[in-house]
DNA sequence: AGCCAGGCTCTCG
DNA sequence: CGAGAGCATGGC
C-alpha cells in the first residue's frame, strides 16, 4: 500500500528525521534517506516507511504500509494522520521564522536549519513514559533502557524475515511485574511510576487525550505535575514531543540549558529561571526554538 | 575507582 | 518548610 503526503513547506525531510539515524532498527530508524517504524491502525499493526520525493520548498513524501492484516481505507486515513502528527507536517514554520527575525542568533540558526520540524511520538503515553525513563540519567543510557522496555513489552510485528516492535500499550505496561521492569535496567522508583501511571491511563483515571482540548499549556503542566513520578520537566517534555505543544520548553533540562547557554550566555552555567527568561523572546515557539538549539549544537553550528 | 548523567520523591532537621 | 540522600546504568 502506497500513499503520498504533502507537508506544509518549507520542510526538510532528511534534516528533520536525521535524529533517528542512531535509532534501533527494530523500533524506529532513519537510514539511507528512509524512515521506518511500526504504527497502530486501530487494533492492527502495520510497518510504515517514509521516503522523500520532493524538495524543501515543494515537499512530497511517499509512504509505504505493510501489514499481515488487510488495510482498509480508514486505516490509510489513520496512517496519514499518524505521519502528519509524528513528523509535525502541518506545522507552518514561516510565522516562527518571521517572529525570531529580531533575535540575531535564532534568525541565523533558522536559516541554517530551514525546514526543520520537531518530531513527535505517536501517542502522548509514549512521550510520557519515555520522559520518565529519561529522568536524571544520560540520554545514552536512557535510550538503551527504553529499547529494553519496548522489546520486552511492545507488540511484535513480523514482516518478511524481520521482527519489529511497537511501543507498549498502557495495559501491557501496567501488567508488567516490577521484576520484569527492573530487569530492563530501570530503578525501583521508576518501575513504580511506570506501573502506576500505566494502570491509571489504562483505567482512564488519567485521561491524557483530554489535554488536547486545553487552551493553556501551563494548565496541563500543573495537572500532570500532581501525578506521582511526573515533575515540571517531565510534563513539559511530554507536551513538547507528545502533543506538539511548541510553546512548552523544558527549561529545567540540563542539556537544553547548556545549549541555550552556548548560544546566549558564553557557555556559562545558567539557572532554569534564566533559561525561561531567555526563552520568552521566542513567544509561542519556545519549545521549537529550544529544539533548534539542540539540533544546531549537535551539528556544531556557530553563529 | 568514582563521579556524573536532559529528575523526582521521601526523609530528616 | 528546605536541604540532602538515594536511585540504575554506562561512559569517561
Amino acid at each position: 500500500m502506497r500513499l503520498t503526503v504533502r507537508p506544509i513547506p518549507p520542510y526538510d525531510f532528511d534534516l528533520s528525521l536525521s535524529i533517528y539515524s542512531e535509532g534501533d532498527g527494530q523500533i524506529r530508524r532513519f537510514e539511507k534517506e528512509r524512515y521506518w517504524q511500526v504504527v497502530r491502525l486501530g487494533d492492527k499493526l502495520a510497518f510504515l516507511s517514509i521516503e522523500s520525493s520532493g524538495t524543501i520548498d515543494n515537499p512530497k513524501l511517499i509512504i509505504e504500509l505493510e501489514s499481515v492484516d488487510e488495510i482498509s481505507d480508514s486505516d490509510v486515513k489513520t496512517a496519514k494522520e499518524i505521519v502528519d502528527s509524528c513528523l509535525n507536517l502541518g506545522l507552518d514554520l514561516k510565522p516562527f521564522y518571521e517572529h525570531v527575525k529580531t533575535d540575531e542568533t535564532m534568525h541565523r540558526l533558522t536559516q541554517e536549519l530551514r525546514g526543520l520540524k520537531s518530531p513527535n511520538t505517536a501517542s502522548i503515553f509514549e512521550a510520557l513514559i519515555s520522559s520518565i525513563i529519561e529522568q536524571q540519567i544520560s540520554l545514552r543510557v536512557a535510550h538503551a533502557l527504553e529499547t529494553n522496555v519496548v522489546k520486552s513489552f511492545g507488540d511484535v510485528l513480523h514482516i518478511g524475515r524481520q521482527v519489529y516492535y511497537a511501543f507498549p500499550t498502557p495495559r501491557r505496561l501496567s501488567a508488567a511485574s516490577a521484576e520484569q521492569l527492573l530487569s530492563c535496567g530501570l530503578s525501583r522508583r521508576k518501575t513504580e511510576y511506570i506501573r502506576e501511571i500505566s494502570a491509571s491511563v489504562a483505567s482512564k483515571e488519567l485521561d491524557l487525550e483530554k489535554f488536547k482540548s486545553y487552551q493553556d499549556t501551563s494548565e496541563i503542566v500543573d495537572e500532570l505535575d500532581k501525578v506521582r513520578g511526573i515533575g515540571v520537566w517531565t510534563a513539559e517534555l511530554t507536551l513538547l514531543r507528545g502533543m506538539n505543544r511548541l510553546d512548552a520548553i523544558p527549561a529545567d533540562d540540563l542539556g537544553l540549558r547548556r545549549c541555550i547557554s552556548h548560544y546566549y550566555s558564553h557557555d556559562a552555567e545558567i539557572t532554569s529561571e534564566k533559561a525561561r527568561q531567555i526563552a520568552e523572546r521566542w513567544g509561542r515557539w519556545k519549545g521549537l526554538a529550544g529544539y533548534y538549539l539542540i539540533v544546531a549544537r549537535r551539528l556544531r553550528l556557530e553563529v
